[in-house]
DNA sequence: GATAACAAAATTGTCGACAATGTTAGCCTT
DNA sequence: AAGGCTAACATTGTCGACAATTTTGTTATC
């Protein structure tokens, strides 16, 4: 794995007990060690983690801004719930984002990323083939190829939006379900076919063959858990 | 004024002092009382709303989420910095956002709503005719009529990205630079055509209406901005 | 007169203690 | 025995004080 998921490199010590804290209780919500609709006991955490209850308060003030949990006054904070409705909302959100997010990188995105991107795609090809990372594609690299697409559009706003809001829920809901891409193969080559695209500059197609993309995950998505 | 902007019910007191306190900052920033760019000092804030730094702190972290301020450790926290740049990709954003909630709203919307709506519209033009609410029309109403679209939509995380993070944001900057359609007739006529087109339940027009009167209002705030 | 090093002041970060609210368990009444 | 009241407990909300860091102001040197 040469080359590392860019979103990870939050894990920046960020010299504030509050901000190391809230990325660690992040984590720990989205990979389920805090299972979704957990309550949130403050001195609970606040032993865990080894600090006392003002910064840890403020990391759950942040939380709560990035929907990872619900406050009530004088209750106390649960993990947010999941439910499919929720899931299925954020899909549709993510097509018109991500879509606009293709057409703007079609424009802009330098060659030299388009050719680091494609290499990260060249290693999610081996990981498949190899069954070894197939995992870590499902459950980190399409999101990760997806969080490149957005950093690459240049709009500051939607990169907020969508990777400093949203994936953080996409992810956690990828690993609450263990679901995602049951089809690895065919997405990697959607993925190929957008970076073709996007090198190609053209912007329609990119926006086109994105959201096509992602309208297919949550097809995928709908249909296993309609089912069960 | 019969009908109250829908967004300024978020002033219920809260039971607890942090809620409360940053609510009232909100709307500090948004109206330019605390100006753009400026230092936030927390014990100056603290003792102007006579509260303790604790939730004061606690209010700034979710500033932070909003983006409303910019934090730096253990230098302090800021006013956030308008560009126009930004402004233009807000807009960008929500032609995408609020197109795809124009589309919903046009499936969804109760004929009971939209009767509700047309009456606000009819007020606007009130108003506009008046002169007397045009300064109100301008830097609230126009939004109004927007945020209840996109809560008509039913999308609940659109919801939240529109209407609980982007639109301070759009508030703070139409106060600021004390801009915003200075087409209001123009704008109410294109209001009026979009509810149309909603009540109609045409849904592609309801988005290309939508997409194309936010891209005009951008294109108004482009070419005043450009030549000043 | 300008600059660098140092010291003092102010601000942010963190903590523990107290107050207010919500929850729970036990008792009493019906 | 079931339901409601009461009191004890636990949790959240708030505060003031202390520690760490940055900024400011001063002084001495070049």
């Amino acid at each position: 794995m040469t080359i590392e998921p860019l979103y990870a490199s939050e894990s920046q010590q960020s010299s504030t007990l509050a901000d190391r804290v809230c990325h660690e209780i992040i984590t720990a919500i989205v990979k389920g060690e805090i299972p979704a609709g957990a309550k949130i006991s403050e001195p609970e955490l606040a032993k865990t983690y080894g600090i006392s209850r003002g910064p840890l308060r403020e990391a759950i003030r942040r939380l709560e801004g990035l929907r990872l949990v619900e406050r009530k006054p004088h209750i106390g904070a649960r993990v947010v719930q999941l439910s499919v409705k929720e899931l299925l909302e954020i899909y549709r959100v993510r097509e018109a984002l991500e879509g606009m997010a293709c057409r703007l990188a079609a424009t802009v995105m330098p060659q030299e990323e388009i050719n680091q991107l494609r290499t990260l795609l060249d290693q999610h090809q081996s990981g498949i083939e190899e069954q070894e990372g197939q995992a870590y594609f499902q459950k980190e690299g399409d999101l990760d190829f997806h969080y490149r697409i957005v950093m690459a559009s240049g709009n500051s706003k939607l990169q907020e939006l969508l990777a400093a809001d949203l994936y953080h829920l996409v992810r956690m809901y990828r690993y609450q379900f263990s679901l995602s891409s049951s089809r690895p193969t065919m997405a990697l080559r959607e993925h190929h076919q957008i970076l073709d695209a996007i090198e190609a500059r053209d912007e329609e197609l990119a926006e086109l063959l994105m959201r096509r993309h992602i309208s297919a995950s949550r097809r995928n998505i709908e249909s296993k858990l309609n089912q069960s």
